[in-house]
DNA sequence: CATCAGGGCCCTG
DNA sequence: CAGGGCCCTGAT
């Protein structure tokens, strides 16, 4: 396969909304390694198709967590055309949630017991919808029934077969496809990238996009209830995917209706130091101590440990991640 | 070696 | 609303 050199490019400075906290917003510990990205200290770059475009971003940061400065320089092949880049700006700073106020919530929690010392480490993170919701919804699919490394091995493939590679800043980075390229693919085809019975979802999907039938534009504009409806209809998206879709993808800081089995148990560790809370339990007393934010409270929590494990062994947590 | 649940979801009854 | 089937893999 030919890699598509991006060599063209264009440099802005963003202004992200204080407290921001450039490596934590970026960079997730806890989401497996996937080849359409890179992080480094201060440093982040990931690929992008943006009408009909493939990209390359790079984030730089220049600025601190009270006085956040981000410098985003846009690679392309050919030299972009300034209605593309106005166009293009908002979705990166919607993709990136720099304008995004979390202020209230890093200074009302300042002394919580649980979310104080956390907050101190990482006041200013913010959920990333890094990918288009297509592309999101792909991830989320290869995450069903599946270890860590059978997730990665899916990614992998599709990537290899219908992905472009694409080189900028010194690195080789895989690009997503449009949905056009596989909904005209036959389930079998799928079937033998090892997708299993997630072949289908993704063809579906891939189709449903094409013909326009989900928009995620205007999905972002809905009430947090219709637009849990409205996630439900798609194919192959159940209270699980929807979960992470909430959250991740529509910054719904209050919405927990479920805890995933693996994330459960972490959780009961961690905020009762027992083995097994019923998640009902877990969910109600979020939302005694958290409120609106007790989605993010848990994502504060929930990165912070998977930042401790890049440096130190923690036993209990590597028997309950899948690999 | 076989069997089975699982970081779900769909479909049927 | 309950339960079977599905791609695979690791646990028993």
């Amino acid at each position: 396969m030919r890699t598509i050199k991006l060599n063209q490019k264009y440099s802005v400075a963003l202004a992200p909304i204080p407290p921001f906290n450039f490596d934590a917003t970026f960079h997730k510990p806890s989401h497996f390694p996937s080849s359409d990205c890179h992080w480094e200290k201060d440093k982040y770059l990931i690929t992008m198709l943006w009408r009909g475009k493939y990209l390359g971003l790079k984030f730089g940061n220049k600025g601190t967590v009270s006085r956040p400065k981000v410098k985003l320089t846009i690679c392309s092949q050919k030299l972009l055309d300034k209605k593309f880049i106005k166009n293009l700006i908002p979705e990166i700073e919607w993709r990136f949630n720099l304008q995004d106020d979390i202020c209230e919530f890093c200074k009302r929690f300042r002394n919580d017991k649980i979310l104080g010392p956390v907050l101190k480490k990482w006041k200013g993170t913010r959920p990333v919808a890094a990918n288009s919701f297509y592309e999101t919804l792909i991830i989320y699919f290869v995450l069903q029934n599946a270890v860590v490394r059978r997730s990665v091995q899916m990614l992998k493939n599709i990537f290899n077969r219908f992905g472009k590679k694409v080189k900028f800043d010194n690195k080789t980075l895989s690009s997503f496809w449009p949905p056009k390229t596989i909904s005209k693919i036959s389930e079998r085809t799928l079937r033998d990238l090892k997708l299993g019975y997630r072949a289908k979802f993704i063809k579906r999907v891939s189709e449903q996009f094409v013909k326009g039938e989900i928009d995620e534009f205007k999905m972002r504009q809905m009430p947090t209830e219709e637009l849990r409806k409205e996630c439900l209809k798609i194919y192959g998206v159940g209270p699980a995917s929807l979960q992470y879709i909430l959250f991740e993808d529509f910054y719904r800081y209050d919405f927990i209706e479920t805890i995933a089995p693996w994330e459960q148990k972490i959780l009961s560790k961690l905020l009762y130091n027992k083995k097994l809370v019923s998640i009902e339990k877990i969910i109600k007393d979020a939302d005694k101590r958290w409120g609106k934010w007790k989605n993010l409270a848990l994502h504060y929590i929930w990165e912070d440990i998977f930042w401790q494990r890049r440096h130190k062994k923690i036993d209990w947590l590597e028997k309950e991640i899948r690999l």
